[in-house]
Formats: C-alpha cells, structure tokens, sequence
DNA sequence: TGAATAAATAAGAATGATTCTCATTTTATC
DNA sequence: GATAAAATGAGAATCATTCTTATTTATTCA
C-alpha cells in the first residue's frame, strides 16, 4: 500500500514545494486541505479528477478540492487535461517544461501517457501564430490500445 | 439570415451528404430531427456545443441532439473538442483527413482554428506507439491572443 | 396504397459533476 | 493572545448530460 508513496526519490517532491511556495507568493495563506491537494497531485504520475481527488481525501471538502485546483490552473500549476470522461482530469505542469501527452483507448478507456520529442519540438516551432502568444499545449491520440485490438 | 446558409458551394454539403449516407448504412432509419442536427454541424467552420445546436434548433428535442451527436461520434463522422468551458463541442470530421486544431485564449476565451502541416507530419510519423493503433488526434494550443495582449 | 412494426422523437424527469453559500475554523498580523 | 481576513466543510443550488416514456414517423410488406 505504500509502495507507490515511496518509489525512489521523484519529482513529487519538487513539484510540491514549488506549488506552494507559488501559492504563496501569489498572496494565498496556508491551507492543511489545500496543501493536502497539493501533495496528492505531487504524487500522481498522470492527471486526476476533482472527485478522484477528493475520495482519497478524507476530511477534505469537494469545494476545497475544486477551490485548489482552481488556483492551481490560475496559475499555471496544473493543467486541464479531457479525456472524454464524465469529468475533466489535472496534471501538475513541471516548471522545467518536462511533460507527457494521452493516448487514450476508444473501446477500453484505457489512458497512456507518452512522450515524443520531434512532436514537442513541432509544437515549439509554431510558438506564434497570428500574434498568439502559447502559453501550453495539449495533445491528445485516440485509438485502439495493444489489448483491446 | 440565409447568408451564411447561402455561401458560395462550400464543403458542408459533402459532408453532410457523407455523414447522412453513412447513417443510412450503419442502419439508422432517416429522422427529421436528426438530420437538421448533421445538417447544422455541418455548417459550422469549427466547434459547437450541443446545448449551442439546440438553441438554434427549434422543435429538436434537446435529447435528440445529443443522441445524433453520439451516433455521429460513434462513427467517427464528428469529433469530441474540449475547449475548456463548461460543456465539450463537436466538429465535423472532414472524410478527406483535411483538419485544423485550435487556439484558446486564456483571457478572452476566444478560439481560433489553425492548420499546420508539419505538425500533421510530426503526429502521423508516430502512428503507432507500443501496439497502440491512433485513429484521431486533437491539439489545443493555451496562451494570450493578439486583442488581449 | 394501407396496415404493421420498430425506430425516432419531444418533453420532462433523473442524474451527476461543478459551483455557490454561509457558518465555522485557521492563518497571519499586531 | 486579540483581530481581521482567508480557508474550509457541509450541503444547497446550478447546469450539462442522460434517461424514461408516450407519441410520432419511417420502413416493410401485403
């Protein structure tokens, strides 16, 4: 059960540290439900939902979750991710600019993340267009994964 | 009122002829109300929401548009966008492969449609990754556009 | 052409995610 | 420690989406 909570040394921790620390500057006082939210999208390897979220929270409120991730996405802490579900999921962003993108499973539902650098870079290349300004992106593949086809 | 119906030979009569043959083929009977559904999508140049297509439809029940939007998904004629707001949007799917992706502002909301072609290449050179089997794609860029920034 | 049959539909109820409200608890400041 | 303002939990309210059901309409076939 703790297993996951203790794989080597990752990239929670930081990514925890900075959110807050950016909560902070950005004028909101602490919060143990906030903080709490904070924590357990540090540990997600792949984006969450609100009410996923809030399951594991004990004792948190469903406000409190949305409440965080709003502030969070305000600040570009975390980024709305749609994988065609009933709700939409959050991924942390990592402030190094390291990130994934979802394949997602048509017939199973089933979502994996992937990385492709020559993709990232055809993003970059375009990073203005018509005077638009990016500031993220969002790539999403459907198809049939290995098990289901 | 009937300009935007009346636009010089565009491509929603393709498209629409397209998508109400394969309705007929995948054996769905012909429905009034669902037809003035596939015939509204395919006047729009990029993404609307059910509930926008239902305000436009008088007379359509409002379940109708979203079971016609599901059978056209289902058949991979329209495609599912979320483009962040309170509700997802659907857009035709052109059979020629000819797409574009979007552009949201952050500020404004606004969405801008786009094109390009190394992009394309980028995302079809990864047609495959670990035995999964792409059939659709959709990229959404986020930033600040020209008017608000 | 005129039943018979089953799909399509409209209207509104039901559901479920998200947001709002407000009374209470914490945090930061002094 | 006392005060002011933000953070929070609980539950109500809202809104998109889905479900239900009685009715209408399309297709089939005599």
């Amino acid at each position: 059960m703790s297993t996951a909570t203790q794989r080597a040394g990752q990239e929670s921790g930081p990514w925890v540290d900075h959110a807050l620390e950016q909560l902070s500057e950005a004028g909101y006082r602490r919060g143990g439900s906030r903080t709490r939210v904070v924590e357990m999208l540090g540990e997600q390897d792949c984006a969450i939902t609100p009410l996923e979220l809030d399951d594991r929270l004990d004792g948190v409120g469903r406000a409190t979750v949305y409440r965080a991730i709003e502030q969070l996405e305000e600040l570009g802490l975390v980024q709305r991710i749609d994988l065609g579900g009933d709700s939409a999921a959050y991924e942390k962003v990592d402030p190094r600019g390291h990130h994934h993108h979802h394949l997602v499973c048509n017939r199973c539902g089933r979502v994996i993340p992937f990385e492709d650098e020559d993709l990232e870079k055809a993003i970059h290349s375009l990073s203005t267009r018509d005077g638009f300004s990016i500031q993220s992106h969002e790539i999403t593949l459907r198809g049939i994964c290995a098990d289901c086809s």
